[in-house]
DNA sequence: GCATTTGTTCTAAATAATGAAACTATGTTG
DNA sequence: CAACATAGTTTCATTATTTAGAACAAATGC
């Protein structure tokens, strides 16, 4: 593990934690490094353009040349462009947000949103990361990633809300019946007032490819939505799947 | 400077150039740096996310975590949230790609595009950037940042085109006129069949927040689209500078 | 105007990155 | 199928780079 690397890894976290700009010294103190160090890093990450400083000679944000890496990081993955226009057509039968997402290490990322026109929807941005274990994509990915489900089961199960699933027990049989049915069901289990359904895509390989969920607020559900989500969500994960050159028969695990 | 990040940045840097994945020995040879080296950053990179190895134990690609540090370093740039909707308005107006950038040096940044319906469009992504001489959004603000536009004069204006401007004078007299008339044209000095206007976005200090720009394939311009974009493009510029709080005078440069 | 906070620069000292080579694994070819 | 490439990881003595504390400079505030 490269030393320079891990730090700046910490400054970009604390800039990603932070709201705000943040400054030398703010930074030394947070991450407990001399601020000489500090200043030093920042200074090369500025000229990389890692990092952006304020007009002002002050506070720094993250630099632009993270978003023009980041942009590229998901163009390599078709996945997105595939999934877009069937996103689009599920947002507009259900309206209702929809979301594509990808399964790394515990975490799942949101890797693009198409919103809902109603007044009242559920907050997200794409780019943002959430626990896998207490999410309906997430879980969806799980159920069929064994040795992933394994080791989050493993560690602890962090509760998000008094829903939020901590038995591994309990988890492990959710899974179970997730993997069975082909669909999973988020009943407030991230944040308390959001639903959604969600269902995995399949690549030519028969791997989860990511996952394709809706985000309701537990206000607009009922069981005949429940019903008409589950559905319009099969529907729209089966056709990218076939797209992606899956075959029919999906497997239940990955190899 | 750190080596550690100058080097994470070329991996980076490699990575954005190629189109396919990389493996050790290439980046090695690529970099002319020892393997053993680059092995040894790749790991670290990989467990923070930074790269992200093919599933069969080879090539790496930009990782998901630049994705999600990427889409935080614009969120910070409420100028993004203000345009869009003008972007929009301009694009159904005139039915062509429509360009929000940012001025990073002596490139731009393409931070949102709103693309036309037409079958025949310029082809480029959010996230790339460009040289800021031969784009009209470019050469929009460099028109109002004296400095920068000195700095870039300085070095060599490298041609792309035969339309390129490389002459320093000539491009001096180009961002006078600029400056004067509050817009620019590209009249395919980048991409030879692309075709542009852009005018600057002030923020309340005066400064140019960024530009927003058309791009049109050249076959499809005559004098009365000229005229009508650029009219659009005025207006649209000039509405989201009154939302970010720039007086109606704005000042000719930046202090 | 003096005290406090913030950021940069300097140094010897210490640590951490280096790279050649050995090693493993996988695939290729005569 | 054996020998040969090719790709990636690990090791370890050497060396070069990063470090941390202090001194300095420049804002900011009381």
């Amino acid at each position: 593990m490269n030393r320079s690397l891990m730090k700046t890894a910490q400054i970009f976290d604390t800039l990603m934690a932070e709201n705000n700009p943040v400054g030398v010294n703010e930074f030394a103190r947070k991450l407990n490094m001399p601020k000489s160090t500090v200043s030093r890093f920042l200074s090369t990450m500025e000229s990389l353009g890692f990092v952006r400083r304020e007009p002002g000679g002050g506070k720094f944000h993250l630099g632009l040349k993270l978003f023009e890496l980041g942009c590229r990081a998901i163009e390599d993955m078709d996945l997105r462009e595939i999934a877009i226009p069937h996103m689009a057509r599920l947002r507009d039968s259900i309206n209702e947000n929809v979301l594509l997402t990808v399964l790394e290490g515990d975490r799942i990322t949101y890797l693009e949103k198409m919103e809902s026109t109603q007044a009242v929807v559920t907050q997200m941005n794409v780019g943002a990361t959430a626990p896998a274990h207490c999410v309906s994509s997430g879980k969806a990915m799980l159920a069929h990633h064994p040795e992933v489900a394994e080791r989050v089961l493993a560690s602890e199960l962090k509760g998000y809300s008094p829903h939020t699933i901590v038995d591994p027990q309990r988890m492990r049989e959710e899974l179970e019946g997730i993997r069975a049915q082909g669909y999973a069901l988020n009943k407030g289990e991230f944040r308390e007032d959001v639903c959604g359904v969600a269902a995995p895509i399949f690549d030519a390989r028969g791997l989860v490819a990511g996952a394709i969920s809706t985000a309701t607020p537990a206000s607009r559900m009922n069981d005949e939505r429940w019903r008409e989500h589950i559905e319009a969500v099969l529907d729209v994960t089966r056709t990218i799947s076939k797209l992606l050159g899956a075959s029919g028969n999906q497997p239940s695990v990955a190899p």
